[in-house]
DNA sequence: GCGACTTTGTGCATGTATTCACAAAGGCTT
DNA sequence: AAGCCTTTGTGAATACATGCACAAAGTCGC
């Protein structure tokens, strides 16, 4: 399937990388708080030392969206901000619903970054008689129930889920029959979407271990136990013999 | 620079791909949770359906830690979680301290997902005197002055960072002088270390926008505006005529 | 013990991302 | 107004990642 891929557009054509488009929103923290700073113009090679990448890999990033740099010179803050903005479609409002008000969730209503981007926290959603009715942030947690309501009512686009892992499929699955095409996983479930929904996945756990890689590579790579007797490995190796018992514990 | 690259091992080389590294946590889940089911074995194709791949991509990625599944049959669940815990440095224990007892802090701590998993927290650091002295899951919050006993004392390898965002670089200078060469960081900042520190960021605002961008695509691209006039774009645009002023706001 | 069937492990082709290095483009100075 | 200096934008080279497709290797029924 080509998706979209003609708009009334012929500078910048309309396939910016996947990669670009995961950094334009650093480049754009770095570009606010320049402007912070009152500075009203930056060269690739600073704004590349703020975002913490290569020069000449902002440089292409930024060419994706067209040519917005003035050679000899460097970009324009303000004007690059706008671009930027525009084109992650933040020179709208998203609307987004957080399902789960456990401690994640209450932390996620209460981050700052949300509204100062674009994104306004139109509803709290939880299935815990308990804690409906709460107030947190200046809002009201409702319940799980009322979920397709305030979805169509709202015009939620984006729902967040940060329910405990065995809720997350069902909710997910309600939220996209509802109408909601994107969805911020928290809970550590891979979640199953019909074509043209879009999924990303925030991992705590994911990231810890991913560091305990390379913190363990650092100190002198696996502790070898069954290494030892060479590459034969699986043959010899016990079958069964896990030294920690990993029992999934029931998460979040 | 070449790091560490040769260790008394002949099977797997040492060079697992960064990507792989990044998946291997969600083959464990998945392979945790069919463990929980009673699951004895698993062929690639049910295990790449349960972790969200390609089974393909799954087989290249189990095949550069060794060779431990049996054509015909699949992989034995249990030996192959040992396996991937042991690559992933899960079967010793990391001792974590997270700095920043805000709400994500909280959050972060009483995350039951860290102990199940080899990373045992050890330390809540905080710099307000309100919150020092308050227990959290079982933890009292100390004061940040103690950052560098703490760390020492208790073998901390591994720093979540959770402070705002004008505290990370401090924070993260002291950590890494005190030691840690593993930040987990959630302040809305790129962190600058030395070499040889890995730091890994986790950012909600940058999701969001990330989903934004295509949610934008999915409506229609962006809102043209001064598209109009076709390529000229830059030259003919007014240059500040940013329809939201995007002031940073200091962030949670 | 043999043949049919299943599933792994991987070579190869393709696609995507990064980095280098430099010509083209603009501003600034004299 | 000419030339120097800076910095962009991008072609080309390289590196990394994905996915197909199939031979090799094993199991299981008969």
């Amino acid at each position: 399937m080509t998706p979209r891929q003609t708009r009334n557009r012929d500078r910048a054509d309309r396939g910016i990388p996947e990669a670009t488009v995961a950094r334009l929103p650093v480049y754009l923290r770095a570009l606010h708080s320049l402007q912070d700073r009152g500075v009203a113009t930056v060269s690739s090679e600073e704004l590349a030392a703020a975002a913490g990448v290569n020069s000449a890999k902002l440089r292409k990033d930024l060419s994706h969206l067209g040519s917005y740099g003035t050679r000899g010179v460097g970009y324009e803050v303000e004007y690059l901000v706008y671009q930027i903005s525009r084109e992650l479609g933040l020179t709208q409002d998203w609307v987004v619903a957080i399902i789960g008000v456990g401690n994640l969730g209450r932390a996620l209503a209460g981050y700052g970054g949300f509204a100062s981007r674009g994104f306004r926290v139109a509803g709290l959603l939880d299935a815990d008689a308990d804690i409906v009715g709460e107030e947190i942030s200046g809002l009201t947690v409702e319940h799980i129930d009322r979920l397709e309501d305030i979805i169509g009512e709202r015009g939620v686009s984006i729902a967040v889920i940060a329910t405990p892992a065995g809720a997350a499929q069902k909710v997910c699955d309600r939220v996209v029959a509802a109408g909601v095409t994107s969805v911020l996983n928290f809970a550590p479930v891979v979640l199953s979407v019909p074509d043209g929904v879009d999924v990303r996945k925030v991992d705590l756990s994911i990231e810890l271990q991913i560091l305990a890689f390379h913190e363990q590579r650092k100190a002198g790579g696996p502790d070898d136990l069954d290494a030892l007797e060479g590459a034969a490995g699986k043959a010899a190796a016990p079958r069964g013999a896990t030294p920690t018992q990993y029992v999934e514990a029931v998460e979040a």
